[in-house]
DNA sequence: AATAGTAATGCAAACGTTTTCATTTTATGT
DNA sequence: ACATAAAATGAAAACGTTTGCATTACTATT
């Protein structure tokens, strides 16, 4: 009789674990969700049964009632990025830990499409929704606003957001690596960054570099100041004329660890030696930044950090549903100092 | 009345949505699931209400019918990985272009957690399961095997697995880059290897590297077959005393693109030119591997092809559900001829 | 040994959909 | 207009759990 019930169906289901242990159904679901409700022995007598049919709860079943779904949803641009990883992992570990399972889905920096994934992951009905950065459609923003889904921002920090954040101060990055270049005697100081428009992080960056050159007194000529896109291939042929010019500056700042990356190649190229002959600076600390010919000087931006707090402050909103204020942590960052930097010669 | 209802409830359901449009609740979900079945004004009407209530399904509810929950499970050792990220990446496009949801999960090289990351997809019903590698316990195995979940490995290929591969032919990779090497010119030829003692990606790029050199007669002194750990730092140390011996290789060829990056900085540090004074090449391409500098010569493993192509063989295991066999695909690698190597003097 | 109090268990309703089957509406051909 | 076929819709059962309430089984106290 047992056996046929089995056969037609494809997997046991909590009714036939519940008959072979010779207990009701009611009962091996509190085994599951409030094990100590139940006697030790009966207890025992269910874990068999369980073992015997293979079976597997159903969170679909039970994300039905109301309870929790067990699932944060992570929408990221995309998951082709190294320093993206490192927040990723920080963030899955986190929420793990937490009792969650994580669903990601990627958009490809297409802010549409990512609406249409936050839709999907709420058909899921993920208990919390990861993004990154504060870029966003309104209607992705209102629609979290609507359903009340406990969401935070990472990547960036900003005071002013509509949904929790946590994420580098980019400012202070920009102020502690131009603090660095100040104290090692520097004066000729020239900088390279990426476009600033529509690209917050950057600008902060620049801002605190700025802002910190000011209070110093040192001034940077705007023929000092070069742009360049986000590759290493631009930033070593935009820096090679400064570099060349018989008065160059004797330290350089990047915007990032890539276009750093770029400048000490356009230097070796010319012949001259990083720190020797000209210090440079990047900010990001990427994988493999440590490892560069010299090390690369740089400000570590902390995103497993980043991820970690993110994780703990969603679980906060899930489970606190009464705290629904809005969180922002700034997460400080680290001078990572290495070869790439060095004091002037007297 | 109406408002009484919505106001103790959480969220619209289907319910709310097919009053509001005057229809039944079967008619709604047909408007989702079979829209041709109902007729254009009625569909319109509903999808009015859907806007008006906000409503969002429920994929729980949904799956618990058996029908289809739309998400694929993925296990990853870690996601702090620029090599896996590109795999996953590509998995998870092609996953989403197919309508699937990607749930990830990272263990951290804990192969019993892996088990129970598997089970814990199993309970919200995942279609088809991703593996890293073919190193798994057997009861993940087997638990694989008993829910006949469609599955596949990715990142290496085997011609005997449990369940579906897809991934790089490393012998073919090795045979590759040591045929290049030849082609060079080169003789004196140094191996530096991580250890193949269970990992045997690196013991089949190795054998097909010495494959090659027995049939073009190549001896490699056993004193040249050098073994370091997969660092930067380690592969350093390793190669240097070899560097600096008066009769020196011509060429190495490297285990991975991370220890041919450590022997690029040993022989530069003995003030070794590559390629002048010695080639270098590695097995991998990592991202970084094409701006360092010299770019290195490596044999790419199209982790993204990898990637896709088991999305695509999932896809099929999943809705083909005749087509039960296991399914094995080797991914031709691609020799990436860079700066890194070059022929010998005559 | 009886009783009260507590712990363990079972019953049945509920969760939000989908789907089969029956019914009603609409279109088609004469 | 009428019969018939086809299309659209609705009613209700089903999916696999959880949980409040009712019941039964233990334990401890006298």
């Amino acid at each position: 009789m047992y056996y046929q019930i089995m056969k037609t169906k494809k997997y046991a289901d909590i009714i036939d674990v519940a008959n072979l242990a010779n207990v009701s159904p009611a009962t091996v679901s509190r085994c599951f969700n409030h094990p100590h409700k139940v006697r030790p022995d009966t207890r025992k007598r269910i874990q068999v049964a369980i073992e015997k049919t293979g079976y597997i709860r159903n969170r679909a079943a039970q994300a039905i009632h109301g309870r929790r779904s067990g699932t944060v949803g992570l929408i990221v641009p995309t998951l082709d990025n190294a320093i993206f990883s490192n927040l990723i992992q920080a963030f899955s570990e986190q929420l793990n830990s937490n009792g969650f399972t994580m669903l990601v889905a990627t958009h490809g920096y297409d802010l549409d499409r990512e609406y249409q994934l936050l839709r999907s992951l709420l058909e899921h009905r993920v208990e919390g929704i990861g993004l990154i950065g504060l870029d966003h459609k309104d209607e992705t923003y209102s629609l979290i606003e609507r359903r009340k889904t406990p969401s935070v921002a990472m990547w960036n920090y900003h005071p002013d957001t509509r949904i929790s954040c946590v994420g580098a101060d980019n400012t202070e990055a920009g102020k502690v690596i131009a603090q660095h270049i100040l104290n090692l005697g520097h004066k000729r100081i020239a900088l390279v960054f990426p476009d600033t428009f529509e690209n917050d992080r950057a600008a902060n960056r620049v801002e605190g570099v700025l802002d910190v050159m000011k209070k110093a007194d040192v001034q940077i000529p705007a023929e000092w100041h070069l742009n360049t896109p986000y590759s290493i291939k631009n930033a070593r042929e935009v820096s090679a004329p400064l570099l060349s010019s018989p008065n160059r500056p004797t330290a350089i700042i990047a915007g990032n660890d890539v276009i750093a990356q770029g400048v000490i190649y356009a230097a070796q190229s010319l012949g001259l030696n990083v720190p020797a002959d000209i210090s440079v600076a990047g900010i990001g600390d990427f994988s493999g930044s440590a490892h560069l010919l010299p090390s690369l000087t740089t400000i570590k931006l902390r995103s497993n950090k980043v991820g970690q707090t993110a994780a703990m402050i969603l679980d906060e909103l899930i489970n606190d549903s009464e705290n629904k204020n809005i969180q922002r942590v700034a997460i400080k960052v680290e001078l990572m100092k290495r070869q790439s930097t060095c004091g002037l010669p007297i």
